[in-house]
DNA sequence: TTAGGGTTAG
């Protein structure tokens, strides 16, 4: 086991510690440290970071001190841990100690300091103090958010209209609709001011998270409401798939008054992409080339929106007007070409990306190889996948693996689909990849089933993919609460029109049903012998 | 001094 450590770390003496704490040999990993000629800070940390794991404050702290001794710098996962011994011992003094070295050492604005000293300050009931950090603060991410969040609600203690605004955010972030909806109580109840900002926070994030009918009714209360407000409420359909919603919002808005600027335009192009709209897209192109400055984001909204519906060539010639693309722009025209089977363009594009300063990231290689996937391209598909890592530093995900199953899938190379699964590692391999894929196929026949969603959820919470459970909880609340319906758009004349399972409602549905009817003669006069073999069973053949 | 935006599998 030893040697194997020495293998792996080369001579690092961190390492060394690092193997021993890793087979669990904490009292060897000591005696190698204390005999060490010297001790850098990479063997201070791993020995400082088994005590923590081995959750042994009080020797954390006696480390730190010892490393301060002896003139070793900490760095910020030093510092880190030291605090969390703080907190873990509720030892207030020693941390604000650590705290003020931790400035001098220049951690002042380092997020992961940052969030531990807050943590601490909130767990010793400190929230004076922990509002004077957080306001300091440069970054502020999810932890640093819960954390106060929890700080205030041990304490019960009132926060300001900008920390509300905070806390509304975290809610939104978390997609926790009970913390939402008790910070929303919470301000009503104190009679904190309301103003616009408030409002608009609370607005989105209802709406991101899917909750439109809270949105909107704290949107239709707002006294006052700005471009802003109109923004989040227009983005929030639009990102829950509710095009229609989103587009007549977006009417409404100018009727009273407002002139949309670039976020409801960005978020009524998504919604004409989801339905195919090209007419609609076409003419809100228009729109903000005459009145706004088009930049970069619009842009690929725009390039979006074109190639989604079916203009693969305005796409590009929009894509090489823009004079400083970035990441997202490259990887939506990627993505264009990809959908349209067009997989070697697609890879030119994306050799091109590669001349340029951007690295591809993990989306352009999804983009890349489901590229490969619609046009047929196995070898190159192989290729990429296999040089991702070496190439781009981007390991493989889930999707990318999704992505090279399904080349293989669809190539009929079924053996190789399946010696690829099984060469994922076990963790996010076979179980949860074929468990998902088959949860996936039942839910295509039966996408009300809320059990085949539990069962999904439940695949991930043995691969302990937390987020994912969440994801699915998520999706299981909303349907628990209204479930939508499939249904296809089509586009005429610039007028969209809906058909719904079962519906005919559509004026003209009787002619409809007449051509529909002919169609089918035609073709079996030629000879179509249609293909029912993979339809469900319980169907009878004339639906078939 | 706090609020809304573009790309990623099947």
């Amino acid at each position: 086991m030893l040697l194997t450590g020495l293998f792996k770390h080369g001579n690092s003496n961190g390492g060394l510690i690092a193997s021993y704490v890793k087979i669990g040999d904490i009292k060897s990993a000591r005696k190698l440290f204390d005999v060490l000629p010297q001790r850098g800070i990479d063997a201070c940390n791993a020995m400082i970071i088994a005590y923590s794991r081995k959750e042994y404050p009080v020797e954390v702290l006696n480390l730190y001190r010892q490393m301060i001794l002896e003139g070793v710098r900490p760095d910020s996962s030093t510092f880190t841990v030291a605090l969390k011994a703080c907190t873990r011992l509720l030892d207030l003094k020693t941390g604000e100690e650590i705290w003020c070295r931790a400035m001098d050492c220049g951690f002042e604005y380092d997020l992961f300091v940052g969030s531990s000293i807050l943590n601490l300050y909130a767990k010793c009931g400190k929230m004076d103090e922990a509002i004077v950090v957080f306001d300091r603060m440069l970054r502020r991410d999810l932890v640093c958010w819960t954390t106060m969040i929890s700080g205030f609600a041990q304490r019960g203690m009132e926060g300001d209209g900008v920390v509300m605004v905070g806390l509304t955010q975290a809610c939104a972030n978390l997609g926790d609709l009970k913390l939402g909806l008790s910070v929303h109580g919470y301000l009503i109840r104190k009679d904190l001011r309301m103003d616009v900002v408030v409002q608009t926070s609370l607005v989105d994030m209802y709406a991101t998270n899917g909750h439109l009918k809270l949105a909107c009714h704290v949107f239709k209360n707002m006294p006052y409401k700005n471009v802003i407000s109109w923004g989040a409420l227009i983005s929030g359909f639009a990102q829950n798939g509710f095009a229609g919603n989103a587009l007549d919002l977006l009417v409404e808005m100018q009727g009273c008054g407002y002139r949309p600027d670039l976020v409801p335009l960005v978020s009524a192009l998504l919604a004409c992409t989801q339905v195919g709209f090209l007419k609609l897209g076409k003419s809100i192109h228009g729109y903000i080339v005459r009145r706004l400055d088009f930049d970069r984001v619009l842009c690929t909204a725009v390039i979006d929106m074109y190639s989604k519906c079916g203009a693969l060539s305005w796409a590009r010639t929009l894509f090489d007007q823009i004079n400083s693309k970035d990441s997202i722009s490259w990887n939506a025209m990627i993505t264009s070409y990809g959908i349209h089977g067009h997989g070697k363009e697609a890879l030119s594009l994306f050799l091109e990306m590669t001349k340029t300063n951007l690295k591809p990231n993990h989306a352009s290689l999804s983009s890349l190889l489901s590229a490969f996937s619609h046009s047929g391209l196995v070898e190159e598909g192989q290729y990429w996948f296999n040089c991702m890592v070496s190439e781009y530093k981007v390991p493989p995900t889930e999707k990318h693996y999704v992505c090279m199953v399904d080349l293989l899938a669809r190539a009929g190379q079924v053996e190789e689909a399946c010696e690829l699964i099984d060469s994922m590692n076990a963790e996010s391999g076979l179980a949860l990849l074929i468990g998902e894929m088959a949860a996936k196929k039942v839910l295509e026949l039966n996408p009300d089933d809320l059990g085949i969603y539990s069962l999904v959820s439940n695949y991930y919470a043995k691969a302990r993919k937390w987020d994912d459970v969440a994801s699915v909880r998520k999706i299981m609340k909303k349907m628990g609460m209204k479930k939508v319906p499939g249904y296809s758009v089509v586009e005429v004349k610039g007028k969209l029109h809906a058909f719904l399972m079962e519906d005919k409602s559509h004026h003209q549905y009787e002619n409809m049903m007449q051509l529909l009817d002919k169609l089918d003669h035609e073709m079996r006069a030629i000879g179509y012998v249609p293909k029912t073999e993979f339809v469900l069973h319980s169907l009878d053949e004339e639906v078939k």
